[in-house]
DNA sequence: TATTATTTTTAGACAAATCTAAATTTATAT
DNA sequence: ATATAAATTTAGATTTGTCTAAAAATAATA
């Protein structure tokens, strides 16, 4: 139906729109996408004459429904293969990303809809995003960034923010794993660094930074 | 690594080779890609500049062990797919080769070795073709066709020669699905077409023409 | 507001893979 | 052995996606 970079682009506005009218510039596609400003515009012409966005030039774009719903398919597909990369082939949730980046592109809506019911429909990926359902909606997560939790509080460790994968290790190594139960037991005035315990009993300090960037719920 | 495509041609000229030396014919590429002989021999070059095959203008051409071992991964990646479909998600298997085209060229060692361990090392696809291992090895599997086989022993179904939709369709409507196990109790002198006896419970029979398309061990 | 600076678009070129039509080579048949 | 047929290659064009360099439009600043 549509090509891989199609989808690419697709994938890339979407996830660069605010939704407040505000088109996405080209610039800003060409930088996401690791390509040139040149090569947007070429691409954007493309999509905006197949429908799936509006283009008015030097005003940036806007995906129409249909282009959201292409893109929403493309995200649905990345983040099954993700949970399947994780739960069933065991990868580490910083070596999902990569592979899933090119299984997203299998084009077969039965795969897609065996693999979802074979992992029994799962509602969130391995870096805690939602996994858009077959019509392209979000059950919306409402989880909360760690370093707004209050100190007492049990939690569990849902999500991230920062996807990137010395990220991912970091946490890896020092136990925080999605759905690792977790409480905050000090709170630095200073500078906000956080003691957490895990499971109850173990003790780990982790900087504001990085408890900006881990979602719980 | 290699392209899609390239992929694709290594695998069709393997397919292709009798390995008796005599190279392979251009047309016979084209044909069996559906493509026009031109576009072959484009190919043909390209791909002999990378010596993943030798080739002599209006001889054809040969795969170097290069060009072998690139097809023969494509091949075990290809197989290995076809189970995960069958077995996993419980695709038909006339339905997993389609499905197996798009998944082969996804590119990840760590992906295909995962995936062959989740699937307990298996030796053959769903058609009982056999799987090459990481190095290319065959395990040959030394199945006969139906044909040949003498009445009332009992045998395994094991594979199948055409692999197109519509006999495996036809083959799983009557209950002739791998693994089956079955006996020829009668051979008819004028046609030879057969009777067999199925779980040594039902009966039921076939053209010459179907068994000779069956293997059997 | 006039002048820079930045962003975006256009123009033209390139690589990959394909095609058609014509030319060339090899095979076949009288 | 010569003519015809079949297979193969070349030449030139096309499509998709990309790029650089230059031109045009928009934004920022003095």
């Amino acid at each position: 139906m549509y090509s891989f970079t199609e989808e690419n682009y697709l994938k890339a506005i979407y996830k660069l729109s605010d939704n407040d009218g505000n088109g996405v510039s080209t610039n800003s596609i060409a930088e996401n996408m690791e390509t040139k400003a040149a090569s947007v515009t070429d691409m954007i012409k493309k999509l905006s004459d197949k429908k799936l966005l509006k283009y008015e030039k030097y005003k940036g774009v806007n995906l129409t429904q249909k282009g959201k719903d292409v893109a929403l398919q493309t995200i649905r597909k990345h983040r099954i293969w993700e949970v399947f990369l994780h739960e069933k082939l065991k990868f580490g949730w910083e070596e999902v990303h990569e592979v899933a980046e090119q299984l997203e592109h299998i084009q077969s809506e039965l795969l897609i809809n065996k693999l979802d019911e074979f992992l029994g429909y799962p509602t969130h990926d391995p870096h805690g995003d939602p996994i858009p359902g077959e019509n392209g909606e979000f059950h919306s997560n409402a989880f909360v960034s760690l370093d707004t939790v209050e100190a007492n509080k049990k939690v569990i460790l849902s999500g991230v923010i920062n996807h990137s994968v010395p990220f991912l290790q970091h946490l890896k190594k020092i136990d925080l794993t999605l759905g690792q139960k977790l409480m905050v037991i000090e709170i630095n005035e200073y500078d906000r660094s956080l003691k957490l315990v895990l499971n109850g009993k173990i003790e780990i300090f982790i900087s504001n930074e990085v408890a900006k960037n881990i979602l719980v719920k």
